[in-house]
DNA sequence: CGATTTTGACCAGCGC
DNA sequence: GCGCTGGTCAAAATCG
């Protein structure tokens, strides 16, 4: 246990810092207009964050660190560039040629500077994933009378996977594709048990993992790549100006409902779409995500008197990512928030803690139902797994037309339950909240029960269930970013005054609209 | 005037 | 086959 203490002391580490990347003053284009009454849980201006000196030096200390590691001498703050352009110009004639030269250099640093933002979050994603490599090796080496065990056999086929996965997994920088990739086109499978793998490892896996968005260095394309995933996309970007109204709609549907055909179970546990739900409280209209969403639709759903309201992202064109956002029918102070599909396109840091959130939910979701020879595993058990102090906080339902994650925010864990001191704990965040510095322990925990509980010992189902949440780094790790993000920065009920300070025409028109 | 929202209509899936 | 429901479309309305 020690010894998993200090790796999560180090997670920790690595896990805030990673949260902390997204709240580097990234040159985000203003044009990316926000719902500002909506929930922020993502925003990178939180107010409820402490001291904005402490953050600047965290990231000087993040920079110095990233440097020494990279060797890279980035420029992280705009202020440097606007400092610099600013002393060029004070002590420069007023020639005209002087300051378009200052112009120029300006702008040329800028875009450095946004190239090297990106290159910097790609490396600590790199990290990140290492990382957790690291973790999860540890915890093998710590529970070595398992390894005869038929269960962990399949982890380390898991293991051996996510070896293999971890350069993909690494080239995947906003666009997590897993979900995508083992929910579409992927070839008959008639062995039930290894499915899983085999699907991963086949050449076809390896054939049409989802391009990184820094592969293609096309933001805002639709891809030219050779990803079916991509193609479809394509496809959808190019003809739908011109296609006809049924044709994108198959498009649509076709997408929602990806040929997979394993088996007969495993066709009718995956060849729907994962989504992912997202409770929490706010009186806002919907939470802030960080992303570009457009209205398409609105329809009351039987038995909430309350309307669902359909959004589609507008990022980019052609993007399948659709949301629903509702208020709960019983606690109207609850917006449940659905997700379902994955950007074709790079997400602003914002953006990117949901998304990954998401995405990795999914793939998890998916990868689960396939590890289980019946069918989709036990839902309960894989919530209790992710989050054994709070097991109504995350919850599976199989039986809905789609396989849907619920992470339920609208009750945080209790403090109470997480008995270590907070000074173990290297928490870089200034006055972080108890329950942000426990959740990484949750995890931990979760996977440390995996061979420790003996309610989880003797259950392949829980094995499997561990499984495949080890066989998905991202999802932890993305998890507890979001959570954190949420818990650590949004107080719902309170805050909702604050976030709602400022109102544009269009949300109050939404508000008054759906509510 | 372009972008976005609203809203009624349409379509597919599903259960009976 | 029929009705119900969820999801989407697209013309009209609205806004900045």
């Amino acid at each position: 246990m020690a010894k998993f203490d200090i790796m999560n002391h180090s997670f920790d580490h690595h896990v805030l810092n990673s949260l902390h990347d997204q709240e580097l003053p990234v040159a985000v284009p203003e044009e990316q207009r926000r719902l500002v009454n909506e929930m922020d849980f993502f925003s990178d201006k939180n107010p409820s964050r402490d001291s904005r000196n402490v953050e600047i030096k965290k990231e000087s200390v993040q920079q110095s660190e990233l440097n020494v590691n990279t060797g890279l001498n980035l420029l992280t703050t705009n202020t440097t560039v606007s400092d610099k352009a600013t002393v060029d110009k004070g002590g420069s004639p007023p020639g005209t040629d002087k300051r378009t030269s200052n112009e120029t250099e300006l702008n040329r640093m800028n875009s450095e500077n946004q190239r090297l933002k990106a290159m910097l979050n790609q490396v600590n994603n790199k990290f990140y994933t290492l990382q957790m490599h690291i973790v999860t090796l540890m915890q093998q080496q710590k529970n070595p009378k398992a390894e005869s065990t038929e269960e962990t056999k399949m982890i380390d086929g898991d293991l051996e996977e996510r070896r293999r996965r971890n350069v993909l997994v690494s080239r995947q920088f906003m666009d997590l594709g897993q979900a995508l990739i083992s929910d579409k086109d992927e070839p008959p499978q008639s062995s039930s048990e290894g499915r899983n793998r085999d699907c991963y490892e086949s050449p076809h896996y390896r054939e049409h993992i989802p391009m990184a968005a820094f592969e293609s260095q096309n933001y805002g394309n639709c891809g030219d790549h050779e990803n079916p995933a991509f193609d479809r996309r394509k496809t959808d970007c190019e003809e739908r100006e011109d296609s006809p109204r049924e044709q994108d709609f198959q498009e649509w549907t076709s997408n929602k409902v990806p040929k997979l055909q394993c088996s007969k179970d495993f066709d009718q546990a995956t060849t729907r779409k994962a989504r992912v739900s997202v409770r929490a409280r706010s009186e806002a209209t919907m939470i802030s995500d960080g992303c570009q969403w457009r209205k398409y639709g609105q329809k009351k759903a039987k038995g909430n008197p309350c309307p669902r309201a359909y959004y589609r992202c507008t990022m980019a064109v052609g993007c399948p990512v659709r949301k629903q956002v509702q208020r709960c029918a019983t606690d109207q102070t609850t917006v449940i928030t659905t997700y379902e599909g994955q950007h074709n396109h790079p997400l602003p840091p914002a953006a990117m803690t949901m998304a990954s959130t998401t995405s990795a939910a999914a793939s998890m979701l998916l990868s689960g139902s396939m590890s289980s020879a019946d069918g989709l595993m036990n839902s309960n058990a894989l919530a209790r797994t992710l989050l054994p102090c709070s097991p109504n906080m995350a919850t599976i339902s199989a039986s809905a037309p789609f396989p849907t994650i619920t992470l339920d925010l609208t009750n945080s864990p209790n403090p109470s339950q997480f008995q270590r001191p907070q000074s173990q704990f290297h928490v870089p965040f200034p006055n972080p909240p108890p329950t942000f510095a426990s959740m990484p322990q949750i995890f931990g925990q979760a996977l440390y029960n995996q061979s420790e509980s003996s309610g989880l010992e003797s259950s392949q189902e829980m094995m499997r269930a561990t499984a495949a949440i080890t066989a998905d780094p991202n999802f932890t790790a993305a998890l507890i970013a979001a959570i954190t993000s949420i818990i650590g920065n949004v107080q719902p009920e309170r805050n909702s005054s604050n976030n709602n300070t400022i109102r544009n025409h269009s949300e109050s028109k939404m508000e008054d609209s759906i509510y």
